[in-house]
DNA sequence: TTCGCTGCAAATCTTTTGCAAGGCC
DNA sequence: GGCCTTGCAAAAGATTTGCAGCGAA
């Protein structure tokens, strides 16, 4: 299963990286996690991985395209499983709540923009904050 | 001149505040400054300005809505005077230089997704990255 | 004179790095 | 065994805060 993830991306099978790649994947709805929310994880589950090597798990994942990384407002990454449908983000401010969303007018243009001014487009990165009036705040994990 | 600006919005008129607000508005075509950035500005121009200070008073021209901070890809802020069009930013990998624009399609198909999703839009973050072929980097203010 | 404002230094927070020990193939 | 990984501690970089002194109104 995940091992065969990591072998194809060239890294080798260990056990923080198997674990860390498993809380990934089994993260529910609000799987956008910090790396200290990951690290924080495997020591609920018991297990002694050092935060420093969940951070250069995390950036070897995201170099491997296993994983995105994101910056919302605040200065600090957070982290998800690359599906590979490059879709964006609504952030709630008050709850946290993060839904994604793919939208086709706005990819597009982003496309046209890019080529329009010269860019050769790498990627992009469009985050809309606002307020859920159903504020419901499932689970507690909001970001702060 | 700049005084009324910062009157207007209740702050006191001191020399930094002038100062910081005079570098953000004589600021050329590559307006986008980090606290550094402005702090150093300070220091060539021989006023005896704390690193802090300019932090604290770029916070509060931000909270006073007279600048806008944006979070660009490597959790350094950038900060800008708010002209008040709500621009996006076209960020150059290679040379860090930046490009603003406005596209009325993405910002109307913003507008919907919030509501369509139930969010009460507050504001978005859009940022394009990618290579600028005419590479010029004409003067060498270019994020790292 | 009175508070707000500032400079300096120290603290905080997130993320990265050096190094010796340990683990995978 | 050899090389990749990891944990720990320390370093680094950005930003914030405490506090005593200074300055605008």
């Amino acid at each position: 299963m995940s091992g065969h993830e990591l072998k194809r991306v060239g890294l080798k099978v260990t056990l923080p990286r198997l674990k860390i790649l498993q809380i990934l994947e089994s993260a529910g709805d609000q799987h956008h996690l910090t790396a200290e929310d990951v690290y924080k994880i495997l020591i609920e589950q018991g297990e002694e991985v050092g935060l420093a090597t969940v951070y250069r798990v995390l950036t070897q994942f995201e170099q491997a395209g296993i994983v995105r990384r994101l910056n919302f407002e605040n200065n600090i990454s957070v982290f998800e499983l690359d599906t590979g449908d490059n879709h964006d983000h609504l952030v709630c401010l008050k709850s946290g709540f993060v839904k994604e969303f793919v939208d086709p007018v706005i990819e597009d243009r982003i496309r046209d923009i890019a080529k329009e001014n010269g860019y050769n487009l790498s990627n992009h990165n469009l985050v809309i904050y606002g307020t859920l009036e159903s504020e419901m705040s499932k689970d507690g994990r909001g970001r702060k």
